[in-house]
DNA sequence: AAAATTTGGTTTATATTATAAACTTGTTTA
DNA sequence: TAAACAAGTTTATAATATAAACCAAATTTT
């Protein structure tokens, strides 16, 4: 009846991450920073975890010369966010 | 953007107990425990966690002579939900 | 009727996690 | 050139979820 949840995913900050991720090509370090409210550690640490997943990929870079890191979401995460959000629904629609 | 997840609802088997609460008049220990899958123990802390926020109220009787733990939610408990099915949206739909 | 098992839980211990604080490296500005 | 800022990373801490161990009473088995 109620599935496990992905606990990569069930994570307030890595949720806020993928949902980015699954709307764009690609993100920055400092625009994922800015729209999810995070600290940089906090955010720097989650990261790490959903590239470790698979979910994510990270390449660094320089704009100008200031270091730069873009983020992009992987088949497996985009699958792995859809299933999430298919579980979750299974939890927030019993009360119906 | 990203609204703040209330976290004592963001955990998996409170918020499945939440999930079934919000949906029935009342529900027992034992009921509870068949639905979800939950061990005891964890189902006994979150619970005391839920009834500490005053999401749901805890009464104690016999059902013959077996002890019997009945749950129920509170107003308090279901505004509380439905916020955080709210909230949750924002973060599903944004890869939209 | 004793012993073993089940019911319905609670308490306690552990392992994981999220999070922020402190730090690093390099750049820009005063 | 010293101070402030940018972009992160590393490390420490505090909270959390979870299961294991435990308990008391009732029921079933031998």
């Amino acid at each position: 009846m109620f599935p496990k949840l992905d606990p990569l995913l069930h994570s307030e900050l890595r949720l806020a991450v993928m949902s980015i991720l699954a709307g764009v090509d690609e993100a920055d370090f400092t625009y994922l920073k800015k729209q999810t409210g995070a600290t940089s550690g906090n955010l720097s640490v989650q990261i790490d975890k959903l590239t470790a997943a698979g979910y994510i990929t990270v390449e660094k870079g320089f704009k100008g010369k200031m270091p730069r890191t873009t983020c992009k979401i992987t088949p497996a995460g985009q699958e792995a966010f859809s299933k999430y959000v298919e579980a979750l629904k299974e939890y927030l629609s019993a009360g119906k």
